[in-house]
DNA sequence: CTTATAATTCGATATATGTCGAACAATCAA
DNA sequence: TTGATTGTTCGACATATATCGAATTATAAG
């Protein structure tokens, strides 16, 4: 769990995992499963609003998934990312008595 | 909310807050409330269980207070702690959607 | 096969963080 | 007032982290 936290208590990682977050809503039907979601995420499209260059957006990227947090598929020249729906039920029980 | 997380993301802080969620439980009458509270959790206690120095427990202490995830009262010699039921609420929600 | 695009890996570096010991402050009890 | 207990403050230091530029890999398009 530390882990978890630690992983979102950087400002850049914490605006990737909102920008996947609302882009990527649980329930939404194929949103974590690539081949048929409707609004992928690539990383590079997540870059481009971090003021950071592409090597730091890839550690933060490495960092999220070790943790649990996103999942990630290769699709052609891109790579797409979600959040993994799995830990924010983990977290949001973690929150609650 | 990138400082919460980091406050969480600390082994030693996260022992804590889990300490003060077991010991101060949401719906308990008077828990938040030192004057009346049944169960308190005093700094030294919390020092005991941690493997390190009572300077550490003091900054680890003033930083959830920071962040807004503990607050503190004197009581005589000791320091109570217990955990704001808000700040919980908030994360709660945040994993919610 | 060559070039372009997307992303990762690798070092390097500056900054942040966790921890400690020593000294200090606050409260209570004789 | 003196002594004991509890917690804080202050430096110091070792480790961890975020970031970058340069080089490298992977995929796609001509």
């Amino acid at each position: 769990m530390a882990d978890i936290f630690k992983a979102l208590s950087n400002p850049n990682r914490l605006k990737i995992f909102l920008k996947l977050s609302t882009c990527c809503r649980p329930g939404t039907e194929g949103i974590y499963n690539m081949s048929t979601a409707v609004d992928t995420m690539f990383i590079g499209d997540l870059g481009k609003e971090l003021a950071v260059g592409k090597p730091t957006v890839s550690h933060h990227i490495k960092e999220l998934r070790r943790v649990g947090i996103i999942r990630t598929e290769r699709r052609g020249q891109n790579i797409a990312c979600w959040i993994d729906p799995d830990i924010i039920d983990q977290l949001r029980v973690f929150f609650t008595r």
